[in-house]
DNA sequence: TACATTTACATGTATATACAATTAATACAA
DNA sequence: TTGTATTAATTGTATATACATGTAAATGTA
């Protein structure tokens, strides 16, 4: 749907005023239909986030830093979402041998199984969500790639 | 820069797996971009938006669910937003009086003051932070309004 | 009219974001 | 080696999201 429709504002300043606005509302249309998808496994999407990370890990341990850097959005608080998943069972946290100050997170075969028993479904919605044609859709990821600079 | 190199993942699935997870960055990207555009002014991004609603409005009262209806987050509370806003003297509620259980809602003068401010500085950031052409923001506005069907 | 239903908004709670401050361990320089 | 700076992680606080519940007013129907 146009945006225009979609928030009842008649125009903007410019396209690149529109681009800002579709993209935040875009990740809206995204997350608050992906919410389904995690809430019957009792985890977040950004739970979820970090999960896969230490999935592709393929069982080498990763600091607490190193998931924040990885993570989608750079300013959620990996040292806390670390903590739920801890309290879920899906994730270890080992001290460091090398530097006490650092923290290793590994996944929990419980963590990979919720993993396994969400991976069809993720992509499907993926492809369910995403209203594009197979060349559109690389296009997008073009634009995407190229408007962060 | 490529979603590949940003986030540290080799591939994905398939160009819908990544559009998703492109779209989730690159709200992320803008928004801790655009946080020091509104933090001097003292209101935050979804303030922003509700103080935007409110001036299109043109001195036209609007009711607090046609505020969350217009929100570029439908899930954000649009209540709440109002109630930092009126203690900000940014904007005032009246009873609407043909249903009371509504709430009228308006732009003070201090609130446009703000966003007369702001505006100059929000238009910059939109051609800074987005790097493409002309054609190419088309393309991106025409891929996102028709992506989400 | 009386009562159930719906609507508009407010409020409560858990989770997450944004950013500052703290703590402990390491690195570095005088 | 001693003091300073840096780094890694945790913790604190304000704001926002996601969703459920509560409350009052309006609507609809017997």
């Amino acid at each position: 749907m146009k945006l225009e429709e979609a928030i009842k504002q008649k125009e903007f300043k410019d396209p690149f005023n529109k681009a800002v606005v579709n993209l935040l509302y875009s990740q809206s249309y995204i997350v608050s239909n992906q919410s389904c998808l995690f809430k019957p496994l009792g985890i977040s999407p950004e739970q979820y986030n970090v999960l896969r990370i230490l999935k592709g890990q393929k069982g080498q341990p990763i600091t607490v830093s190193s998931i924040q850097e990885r993570m989608l959005n750079r300013m959620s608080n990996a040292s806390r979402l670390v903590e739920k998943l801890k309290q879920k069972e899906l994730v270890i946290r080992e001290e460091c041998p090398t530097d006490r100050r650092q923290v290793d997170i590994l996944i929990t075969e419980k963590g990979l199984k919720i993993l396994t028993e969400l991976e069809e479904a993720v992509y499907a919605f993926n492809r369910k969500i995403i209203n594009l044609s197979e060349e559109e859709v690389d296009q997008l990821n073009f634009l995407l790639d190229k408007m962060r600079g």
